[in-house]
DNA sequence: TTTATTTACGCAAACGTTCCCGGTATAAAG
DNA sequence: CTTTATACCGGGAACGTTTGCGTAAATAAA
């Protein structure tokens, strides 16, 4: 069933015109008469003319739309980010095209391929954690494709990027742990691959030699999947808790690896933070109701979003080939709750 | 900065054929050659040519992209639901366009008109709170635009159509309530212009009365922005606590109405479920994770978005006009936690 | 050998726009 | 009265593709 949408030379003939003076017309052309104009105007007014998106597309080389590639939008995170995203991309007559990676390698490459397929002006991606192979974006952005990393960058790709300073929010929330009084402190982390990862832990890790504490390696645990399976949370979370010296202390560098570790312990019916004292990276707007109340290192995602975006449509209508890649760094917020803090608890 | 991609034209000049002969190479059609196909499609891998989606959506007048419009996608159930639009969308070589209505009929209107002219083929929509005019979708649906309605549907229009049972969702969480000895239980609802609202009002009444209890109109309260201001719950709730006779439990109808009911209690110290008991409408992952546990009515929100779009590209792909339309009920699912069943409160 | 048929390809139009290049009036300048 | 300028408008190509039609050469049938 198709949908017949009125076009320029439907108002062309209307009126006795030629398609070039109707089109002229509508751009509010010096070379058209004032009457000419208000006909047409008025005229398209009437029937409801809209023009063809697609056409203008295919004449002028570009689609006015980018995309955008997340492991899941089901993640607070990236939806926050999408929504900042799409507030500038509307505002700016860009539509975007969403698609999800789920965190595997080869689906990424898949939508690399689709996205790239469809036209569109430019991409906004957010590797997923199996990704340590870049031809498929590599591949683009050597033709001149603009590409724009926002939260998990890639080292070996010189584009704009937009990431927060993760250094910075581990280490404060490791260092709040420190301040509480834990010695013990473990971190479980994300994807090895990832640069969150690397910089979370290396924030982590300067806290501990800060405080004089001892950086332990089997206090360490990732998780590839960045806490997606429950099962892998589960695995790493028990290794560490067979550790001789049990840690008294987590420092969760995800969203979900956060959530499921609460998932674990109220399970299992380990306390926290009496048992073991919880902090994670976040952007959940319930942790407040999380019981107990979750200490988090909140994340500016909307703003990263909307400067991810003005980035990118920046270097798309841009006349030159940019050269010159800005990495923009935001700061990270730290919230104190019950999960850490004892004298928050009831 | 523009990309030039390969053309069809390119490979015809490379090799010496019109562009007619590659075309029909490449769709290996029985007039072309053996051989001619074999250099064609060949050298096609080589240069690594794509066809050009916007050319192709000229020619064909349709786009193979879909608008969805929902209020918000950082909302478990939309995510969801878009998860599920977007593994039958791909699968089906659409892309899908998301835009959010943040419950502003306003907003909606913009969207609809802006989708509308981007040349998408169809449209999947779940309306604003605060939307009673139709006439923006009245005039698409009318002149023949495919437009397929989930969850928030309206009765004004003749569509697909794809909801969860919503009666029965209230009316089983209601009846849980009744079964646990409450008596005297509230109902804190969405927007009363939304289906999805009235619907499961009607679910509640009904559990009242087939249980002997009397329905009470102050125990209603509203909320126009479905709980996304956190004001109006308040307000709302608060209206609820002054009543004489102080309700003991409360079914919230909708994902933010029932967490924000939780961040209310907690922030005035209200024990739940001792001083009262709240179940509610929620797609939430971490329902089980909050304080108290959450016992909820949760849809299937990827089913759901799924069998939207079946039906909705079914009828963009459908030859004839579709007169006759289906309403597709799915069966919501009822989860007992803490916050209802005080035998499980520790 | 002539005629009919098949095979394999090219030409050109079409989708909806924009825009360069013309052209024809009318008016002003010489 | 011719020249030049100005105002206004139309023709047609182009963007990348598909496809109906035409046609040359090769092959088969007569």
């Amino acid at each position: 069933m198709k949908f017949e949408a009125v076009t320029i030379k439907d108002i062309a003939k209307a009126l006795g015109l030629s398609t070039s003076t109707v089109s002229r017309a509508l751009r509010d052309s010096y070379e058209i008469s004032p009457e000419t104009k208000k006909k047409v105007l008025e005229y398209s007014e009437k029937i409801n003319y809209r023009p063809n998106p697609i056409a203008l597309s295919l004449k002028e080389k570009r689609s006015r739309s980018i995309g955008i590639i997340v492991c899941e939008i089901a993640n607070s995170f990236f939806s926050q980010t999408i929504n900042g995203i799409e507030s500038i991309a509307y505002d700016m007559g860009y539509n975007v095209i969403i698609a999800q990676s789920h965190e595997s390698y080869e689906r990424e490459v898949l939508n690399v391929q689709y996205l790239a397929s469809r036209s569109i002006d430019g991409l906004l991606v957010s590797v997923s954690s199996e990704t340590k192979d870049l031809e498929h974006l590599r591949n683009l952005h050597d033709r001149g494709f603009p590409i724009v990393f926002f939260d998990r960058v890639v080292d070996e790709m010189e584009t704009h990027k937009v990431i927060v300073d993760n250094f910075k929010g581990a280490y404060d929330a490791t260092m709040h742990l420190v301040q509480c009084g834990y010695r013990h402190i473990a971190a479980l982390a994300g994807s090895e691959y990832l640069s969150i990862t690397k910089e979370r832990l290396g924030g982590y890790r300067k806290a501990l030699e800060d405080s004089g504490l001892t950086y332990n390696e089997n206090y360490v645990q990732h998780c590839l999947h960045g806490g997606m399976l429950y099962d892998e949370v589960e695995d790493s979370l028990t290794a560490l808790l067979q550790q001789p010296q049990k840690p008294d202390a987590i420092m969760a560098s995800a969203d979900k690896l956060t959530t499921n570790c609460l998932r674990y312990f109220k399970k299992r019916k380990i306390r926290v933070p009496d048992d073991v004292a919880l902090i994670g990276f976040s952007n959940l707007d319930l942790t407040d109701l999380l019981s107990p109340s979750l200490s988090v290192v909140r994340q500016p995602a909307f703003e990263m979003g909307q400067l991810s975006t003005e980035l990118l449509i920046h270097q798309i209508e841009s006349k030159r080939p940019v050269k010159e890649f800005e990495q923009r760094i935001l700061p990270p917020q730290l919230f104190i709750r019950e999960s850490t803090d004892r004298t928050l608890v009831r």
